[in-house]
DNA sequence: TGATAAACGGAACGATGTTCCATATTTGCA
DNA sequence: TGCAAATATGGAACATCGTTCCGTTTATCA
């Protein structure tokens, strides 16, 4: 185990930490269109910066791929609590499962960077789960005690059920995917015991 | 659709031929130890060609790997007729299930470009279960009729199943795999109904 | 503000994919 | 069998990409 998360040392240069958060904003579009293959030296330049800056921060390619895909994770939680916040418990299920769908989409390269046999992505499944499930099942309990969904629904086999939903790529494919999840709304919300 | 199989034209020159099969073998060799993304002069080195000759029968990369996997699908199909000429029922199918499992084992970079989203891919999945559901499903008959083994197991469950279970890679992954595949085999001759 | 450490950028290098054509080999024909 | 046309070959040459390195710039702090 390294120790390279939460220990904040002293003090991180300003710009340092402006080129880190530009470098995964730069990284997340081009991995979105060209896949997690792209050339660095892309990368870099969408993000503004020479690729010294861009090694320094990501020695390996791994490190990018791990720091956007989390930080996309990390994003897509956030939106839980605010759309928790913004509608009823239902609507925000709602609003969630296609936010996370969408979440998936984008992810060209994920299933391959998944099977590549790198070993530095073997953390990634984790911390989807560890993220995704607590996230999901809150939402689907709320709706559940609301009465607007059917309540034995487990989070984790309704995340998988949508990873795989959303395996067919293509621009034709996400308008199928999203029929198909919300013909899967649809089956949550039939079940529901109104109260 | 191209039309670039099956159309076996006039003539082709015999150092052609065998040049094509030198690049197959050697790229087979070399797919199993160092991965589908190995360096294309080392796989024309190994079959002792120049590069040019190796892209005018291979102009992608995904043509040699698709090549290379579909021959050892055939090599593997093979293996089957010969075990059934050389031992009987039960024993020919427990030799062809470890010879279908190496074939998975040695596949390192198989996942990884079924997963890659590259449709030169996609006709391979078709490929290998064309080919080995039949192969299997007479092999238990075979050696069912002959009260070897139980008679309710279906080829293409069987298949997947020793697939997932060598995907823990690795060489003690090897071992493990190979002790699993016989627990299968056991429990395969567990239930047999003994004539 | 000035000294110092940290960070930056991009040239440079090596490895790799891909193209191209002068040369070598095979094949069909007389 | 011998020869000319067709076919295939090999590897140099070019383009691209990952990665390193170091002179220059910038932020920080007293």
């Amino acid at each position: 185990m390294t120790d390279d998360t939460a220990v904040e040392k002293k003090s991180i240069r300003a710009d340092a930490l402006r080129n880190e958060d530009a470098l995964l904003e730069a990284a997340k579009e081009i991995f979105a269109t060209s896949g997690v293959d792209a050339p660095v030296r892309e990368i870099a330049a969408r993000a503004g910066v020479g690729v010294g800056t861009l090694y320094r921060r990501f020695p390996k390619r791994s490190d990018l791929v791990v720091g956007v895909y989390k930080r996309e994770v990390d994003a897509c939680v956030k939106a839980a609590a605010d759309f928790t916040g913004q509608y009823g418990p239902g609507d925000a299920l709602t609003h969630w499962l296609k936010r996370y769908c969408q979440f998936i989409v984008t992810k060209k390269g994920l299933a391959a960077a998944l099977y590549s046999g790198d070993p530095a992505f073997d953390a990634l499944p984790a911390y989807f789960r560890a993220n995704f499930e607590p996230t999901l099942q809150s939402l689907l309990q709320s709706a559940a005690r609301a009465g607007e969904i059917r309540g034995d629904i487990d989070a984790f086999d309704l995340l998988r059920a949508i990873g795989n939903l959303a395996s067919v790529g293509g621009t034709e494919g996400a308008e199928h995917t999203h029929r198909m999840l919300e013909l899967m709304i649809d089956g949550l919300r039939f079940g529901a015991a109104k109260p």
